[in-house]
DNA sequence: GCCAACGTTGGC
DNA sequence: GCCAACGTTGGC
């Protein structure tokens, strides 16, 4: 059982929006980054991932589940492009902010804080549970 | 809108 | 295989 963060611009596509794709989800499709497909691969059904909206707001807003194991991006033709399945589970009772991730020193670790640029990437165990706890949720 | 930090591409 | 040029992401 792994943990991970998903971004997403929230004017493109945000957690309401992953929420009302109902309890199947979809696949996370879009990704042309090696190490975020690679990402995407090592992702098991059961796995928690959080939503996080990049450029506008900057704060993780909600909990999503992996429903559904890597296959091809259905959105292209080139057979280097995977994506795994995710729904959305529940909002974060308090949205957790970039701000808050780069202050807390039981975060500096993050990838979130350290490579800006990677959309999909890995959280571990205690920063899950640290974040959790600033969103209002018992975890 | 700018730009830093990365990633990718393609010439050599 | 190196590296310059270019493209993209995403914070500010």
């Amino acid at each position: 059982m792994r943990y991970w963060l998903v971004k997403s611009e929230p004017d493109v596509f945000n957690f309401a929006d992953q929420m009302a794709l109902g309890p199947h989800g979809a696949e996370w499709h879009g990704i042309r980054n090696y190490q975020a497909r690679n990402n995407m691969r090592l992702m098991a059904v059961g796995d928690l991932a959080f939503f996080y909206h990049s450029n506008i707001g900057k704060e993780i807003v909600g909990i999503c589940e992996v429903v559904g194991t890597s296959h091809p991006d259905s959105t292209t033709d080139d057979p280097r492009w995977d994506c795994a399945d995710i729904r959305g589970i529940r909002p974060m009772p308090v949205p957790v902010t970039l701000q808050m991730c780069k202050t807390d020193p039981r975060l500096s670790g993050m990838v979130l804080v350290n490579n800006t640029r990677l959309s999909v990437q890995p959280v571990a165990p205690d920063e899950w549970a640290v974040i959790c706890q600033m969103g209002g949720l018992r975890e």
